[in-house]
DNA sequence: CCCGGATCCTGCTGGC
DNA sequence: TGCCAGCAGGATCCGG
């Protein structure tokens, strides 16, 4: 389930193996995998032929791969350059299983997941396999624009620009450009239970039922507080934890990228050692020993120290809704 | 505008 | 042994 650290991971392994390689060719295994691609498939594939990648950017969750600019940069006659076109990107989604693997284009597995094939020049050439099982993954090849606040659009970003798809997501927790105070007030204003906020990619991005559940717990605060009766202390807090939760994954994560091989398998060695409540229902709270609590959330599941996050006493509050008549 | 629930998808697991 | 329900969950869509 990659989460902030493990796609910043393969942000990392991308620009070391693939930055500066030119696209040679662009197989589609499954058009899903593009369907938020506007023109569809055959479009996606004429959009990125030819193009080289100049950069890998990574804002929560979703990273894109800088694609040389076309046409307009020619010089004309007097010398100067007609500016370019608006800037675009190769844009990926990892979903929840979602995988970009590099290998030497001559011994390149074709894995059963295997959902798009970007052959890359070089000597040697390589190949990058987007590989999906669950297929909640996708690519794209979108344009770019400013980013509101002229800061770069995410880590790895040359320039104040993101993916128009990105522009609503907000940056994450590991973005210099992050304004926390704003963020905190944002997190306040918001009527809502705190884990659901945490989720939020609109209000800060990167955070998956994963780290929020870690983050959660390393706050002390239960994932079902109304967000607006918050204390400052307590955003700050959290936010604070889900920050560190997340570099502490990124440090084991990013250690195994040696190889000319970029994986993305949220269980890189964290998982087993260093999740305190998440998956470890019945076991003991690292902190004070009472059995973790499992709960149903979103459909899907919550876990909790019951002793270190109280649940709040009074129920969220419940909108008013006028009976109908 | 904001909130929250349903939904997409596939493969694995567990219960009967 | 076989079948099927349940579960995993990020982002988006839609109803209220």
């Amino acid at each position: 389930m990659p989460e902030l650290p493990e796609v910043e991971t393969v942000r990392d392994g991308l620009d070391r193996h693939v930055r500066g390689r030119t696209v040679e060719q662009v197989e589609i295994r499954r058009d899903s995998a593009v369907r938020r691609h506007p023109g569809g498939p055959v479009d996606f594939a004429a959009r990125l032929t030819g193009r080289s990648l100049d950069g890998v950017v990574r804002r929560g969750k979703y990273l894109w791969l800088l694609l040389s600019p076309t046409g307009g940069g020619t010089a004309r006659p007097d010398g100067t350059r007609p500016p370019t076109g608006p800037d675009d990107a190769l844009l990926a989604h990892l979903g929840m299983s979602g995988q970009l693997l590099v290998h030497h284009a001559d011994r390149a597995p074709e894995h059963r997941h295997l959902r798009a094939r970007l052959l890359l020049g070089g000597d040697p050439g390589v190949v990058l396999d987007f590989v999906d099982q669950r297929t909640f993954g996708h690519l794209g090849v979108v344009d770019l624009e400013r980013t509101p606040d002229g800061a770069p659009g995410g880590h790895g970003s040359p320039s104040p620009a993101v993916p128009v798809p990105v522009a609503h997501i907000a940056r994450d927790l590991l973005d210099p450009a992050l304004d926390r105070a704003a963020l905190v007030a944002a997190v306040r204003r918001r009527r809502t239970e705190l884990k659901r906020a945490l989720l939020d990619q609109s209000l800060v991005s990167g955070i998956g039922n994963i780290y929020a559940d870690e983050a959660l717990w390393r706050a002390g605060l239960h994932g079902s507080r109304p967000t607006d009766r918050l204390r400052p202390v307590e955003v700050v807090r959290v936010l604070d934890a889900a920050e560190e939760v997340m570099r502490s994954a990124l440090r084991v994560g990013g250690t195994s990228f040696d190889a000319l091989y970029v994986d993305v398998n949220g269980e890189s060695g964290y998982f087993d050692r260093s999740l305190a409540v998440y998956g470890q229902e019945g076991r003991p709270c690292p902190r004070c020993g009472t059995p973790v609590e499992r709960t149903a959330f979103m459909n899907r599941s919550s876990f909790t120290c019951p002793r270190c996050q109280p649940r709040p006493r009074t129920a969220r509050r419940v909108r008013y809704t006028r009976p109908v008549l």
